[in-house]
DNA sequence: CTCAAAAATGAGAGATATGTCAAAATTGGA
DNA sequence: TCCAATTTTGACATATCTCTCATTTTTGAG
């Protein structure tokens, strides 16, 4: 089994449509990497994919629709992916820390996924909200059980989401580092109220694998 | 006087080159801050300075090169504020806090400087570095006085610098608020270690104004 | 295998941006 | 005021990208 099977698992034989369809999302996410949201052009999407450049308008109308359909899918597949980890863990606090650790890694290993998901952060509002959904649940679940001391808006959202946006973009940068999730991972806990103490051995015990 | 003073004081008479070039870099500010950092196109630049479109080519090479010197005038404006206002405060956590509220007001309070500045801090790296020298000497003086108990990093730099980013982000887009500038000085105070009522006491203590 | 339907192709029209330059206009020191 | 030097101008050459569409190629059900 490769590592990304985001889209790229073409097993079934899919019509001729849907294979061109998804190999237009795959080149899509691969340009995003390299050359970022606002400089990928339609024709490099064409062009890496090896299709003509009038194929694309058989299958999106223009750039956003596909970028957000692309980033959609990137974000849905790391959903499920956390969600099936944590299928068994009611607490919320390493809930909180098995879904950060596990979304940072996600982002981080494939540079794919996670310029895409920085960029959906950033300029995808619609995206944005899915992902920030999740976060919002678990935090809500802290309230709930008692763990987290916090006002819960979408202010602390925006806060504890800028603190994974700027570990994803370091490690995608200078390489995964598991030191820095794990420093990710306790400064939200601070942030959810946790004293320095309790926030790091949290995160020392929750840590998956 | 009026409010914004950055780039836009003509008191004195200058040379028409200069006045040229300070129209341009004004027109910049404005143009970031209406269609962002990437959409903002030279010919926007030039209309909206009145000027025609030959004339930026006297005076700048690309986009690049005035964008640079754009954003580089408000940080180092911001800085020179900043600093007046902290001059005889020694210790290092009201420094943070003075520090951090300016910042964000002076960056939420005109959408010119807020967009140019969130802008440097992602895609200008020498600016970025020019900002989080400040950050990053308080900071210090705070390891030094014993009263941030921190690992003074890079990646710590990133993260306190992701929270003040969000910040400004969010008051462009709902309006000034001092409660989310107050509550991100409380985050930065903790990720520097302090316990939830030490940072509420601390921002409440030393907040300016 | 056959063939009608579906999909892909790529040249080109249209839109938009960058950068150049000879000519026109302005500046400011003497 | 005068005028040489400086600056501005805006049309244009060049480049790039988007989107269309008549034509060619491929598909896959029967």
């Amino acid at each position: 089994m490769p590592p990304q099977t985001v889209v790229r698992d073409r097993s079934k034989k899919l019509p001729k449509r849907d294979r061109t369809r998804l190999a237009l999302i795959d080149s899509t996410l691969d340009v995003i990497a390299q050359k970022g949201i606002d400089l990928a052009k339609i024709s490099d999407i064409t062009d890496h994919a090896g299709l003509a450049n009038g194929t694309f308008y058989n299958h999106f109308s223009d750039k956003d629709e596909i970028i957000n359909e692309a980033a959609q899918r990137v974000a849905v597949e790391m959903a499920r992916q956390i969600d099936t980890d944590m299928q068994t863990v009611d607490n919320a606090v390493p809930r909180m820390i098995i879904a950060t650790t596990r979304a940072i890694g996600f982002a981080a290993s494939e540079a794919t996924w996670g310029a895409v998901l920085i960029g959906a952060l950033q300029h995808l509002p619609s995206v944005r909200a899915d992902i920030l959904q999740f976060l919002k649940a678990d935090l809500q679940r802290g309230v709930d059980q008692g763990a987290f001391d916090i006002e819960l808006d979408e202010f602390l959202l925006d806060q504890i989401a800028s603190l994974i946006s700027a570990s994803i973009r370091a490690q995608i940068e200078s390489g995964v580092d598991p030191v820095k999730t794990a420093r990710t991972c306790e400064n939200i806990l601070r942030l959810c109220g946790f004293p320095r103490a309790k926030a790091q051995q949290a995160v020392k015990t929750h840590t998956p694998r």
